[in-house]
DNA sequence: GCTAAATTACACTTTTGGGTGTAAAAATAA
DNA sequence: TTATTTTTACACCCAAAAGTGTAATTTAGC
């Protein structure tokens, strides 16, 4: 008779995971070796093959636990005081602070040339990745509500507001790094206004 | 006295770049090795080591290749009796058509995934890749100068312009492939619109 | 045809790194 | 304490692939 006696490995676990998404950050996810995760996890390298059976397993779980990590749904609501511009100008931050937050840049550089170049390891990272409600839609709603904007169709102009950002504090940043301040700021506004210029009720 | 007598290599330098950019597409970078390319190329391999020192430099030669083959500029001529937005649409369309182009989607996919996971590459990638003058200034300025848009900063309004077309034309179909062709056209008039609402003169 | 340059075949070195097998040691629930 | 699981150390395997040295062979200019 067997009894199960199930231990709590998380411990192990997440200090391979640690360890393993520093490196990946530092090295690259090809120049890594599992070696050297292990060396930094203080854990042996049968250890860390124990919990997660290859390189690209335990890629995948990187992802999923930065995924996990950061899919708090910042929600900005609906101020009918405040002014279009200073709360639309909330959403955009959002994408901003991710060029401005080193790591997370470096880690999204890395996912990305991972992604681009490991089609079979993209496909397993799409499939753990719902699509969550976007919080802007649901501002954008309220704003329409309220009478404040014309909008026919909520996700086509999220869509608009999303592409500019995630086209400069996103996808630019990601090979050219964070911008200067004032650009950012000078950009930013920019946008906003042509934003408001398509959707705002005069 | 040695006298040089310098023949034309260029035959199986241009079979080789040949060979390696089939490869790069068709494999990635990473995956593909140096004898496959020679193989390919109908070369040995000691002839490729011969043209090209290492195969980081030969990746520069195919970039390098690459970016002189697409750089003819295709200039849009501003045409006073034209509606303005039919003009912007075939500059829309140039980013459109890189969506569409699978080939060239492949080659984009695979050159930034190495740009992103080797950036010693993409240094030397990027010293080798002169910015040059954007067809879409020149057209803008015309606009302005015709009095049919009001812009302040013309480099911005081009910015705001290509932002959005790159996120979704460029870096999403890089991701995720081209887009449905009733989509495309629903976005780019919903893109060209917002452009508008901001920039033309009433 | 002569000659130097370009190409080839091919064997070879070397490094790297993913992944495994195993037996001993450490940890932990009962 | 005991029984079971987890972890460790470590030796190994193995395949891939970058890059080199060399001598023979082909090519092309003169």
């Amino acid at each position: 008779m067997s009894q199960t006696k199930p231990r709590d490995t998380s411990k192990k676990r997440n200090a391979i995971l640690d360890a393993a998404i520093e490196c990946f950050i530092e090295q690259g996810f090809e120049r890594t070796s599992m070696d050297y995760i292990a060396e930094k996890a203080h854990a042996s390298k049968r250890t860390v093959y124990n919990h997660f059976a290859s390189k690209e397993l335990l890629f995948d779980a990187v992802i999923a636990r930065f995924v996990l990590a950061n899919e708090e749904q910042k929600q900005i609501d609906y101020n009918p005081e405040a002014s279009l511009i200073s709360q639309l100008r909330q959403f955009a931050q959002l994408k901003i602070s991710i060029s401005e937050d080193a790591k997370q840049l470096s880690f999204m550089r890395m996912a990305f040339g991972v992604l681009l170049t490991h089609p079979e390891i993209a496909e397993q990272v799409m499939k753990n990745t719902d699509k969550s409600e976007d919080g802007l839609h649901i501002w954008l709603q309220a704003a329409v509500n309220d009478g404040k904007l014309a909008i026919q169709d909520i996700a086509m102009a999220a869509e608009v507001f999303w592409s500019m950002f995630s086209a400069t504090f996103f996808w630019m940043a990601l090979l050219q790094g964070p911008h200067e301040k004032a650009r950012t700021e000078q950009i930013t506004q920019e946008y906003l206004e042509t934003f408001l210029a398509k959707y705002q009720v005069n």
